[in-house]
DNA sequence: TTTATAATATCGTTTAGCGATATTGGAAGG
DNA sequence: CCTTCCAATATCGCTAAACGATATTATAAA
C-alpha cells in the first residue's frame, strides 16, 4: 500500500474488488495482484493468497486448478453466497459514499 | 457485525465513518458506538476504543478530555492529516463504487 | 460517603496482515 | 530425458489488529 498510515482503511476494499472480479469472470492470484495494483492496491503474495484461501474457506469463492500455457493456475469464481455478500457490500459502499459526501 | 462471515469487508468502512464524523463535529466513543450501530456496524468497546487510540497514535485524530453533564468524555477531532486521509478515502470509495456498479 | 451510571480503558486470546522464502509443475533447450 | 527456467501458488514466522469480557474512572444523586 502506498501510504502505510492509512493502509487499514482499504483491506475491505481489496476483498470487495476480488469478489467483484470473481463475479464477472474466473480469476487467479497473480493476475489479481497486477489488477489490484492498477487500482493502487499493492498487495503481495503473502497477503493475497491467504486471503483467497480464507474467502474460499468461508464459502465466498470456490476454486479449481487448471493448466494454462503450461502453467498451473488456481481459478476462483464467486459462489452464490459470495454474490450475496457482494450485493450487500455494494449497498454498504453506496451508503458510505452518500453519507461522506454530504455537506 | 450482523453477518460474521463478511465482517472483514467492513472494518475500513468503520474507520472512514469515524473520520467523517470527526470531520464534521467532535465525537466521543460511546456516541460513535450508537451512531455506527445505526448504520449496521455493531462494534463493541473492545474494538472501538483501541481503534480510536490507534487513529490518534497515527495522527489522524486528536483528542481532549471534557466533562459534560458530570460525565467525563474524550472528544476526538480530525487532524489535517486525517482530513487528507478522508479525502483520499472518499476518492477510493467513489472509484470502488463506480467499478463494482459496471455491468 | 455510599450507590449508580456514563464513559473509557485494558487484558488475553484469537485471527489477520505481510515480507520473505520455499515449493510446484510444465516447457524449452541441449 | 534431465536440467534449467519461470509463472504461479503456498507457507513460515513475526507483528499487529479484532474483540469479548472485565476492570477502572469520575461525577451526580441519594
Amino acid at each position: 500500500m502506498k501510504d502505510p498510515l492509512i493502509h487499514d482503511l482499504y483491506i475491505g476494499f481489496i476483498r470487495i474488488h476480488i469478489l467483484y472480479h470473481a463475479s464477472r469472470d474466473r480469476v487467479y492470484g497473480l493476475a489479481l495482484m497486477t489488477e489490484l495494483a492498477r487500482h493502487g492496491y499493492q498487495v503481495g503474495p503473502g497477503t493475497l493468497y491467504p486471503m483467497l484461501h480464507a474467502l474460499e474457506e468461508k464459502g465466498l469463492l470456490e476454486s479449481e486448478k487448471k493448466v494454462v500455457n503450461g502453467k498451473r493456475r488456481r481459478y476462483y469464481r464467486i459462489t452464490a453466497y459470495g454474490a450475496k455478500a457482494l450485493e450487500t457490500a455494494r449497498a454498504h459502499t453506496a451508503e458510505l459514499i452518500s453519507e461522506i459526501n454530504e455537506e
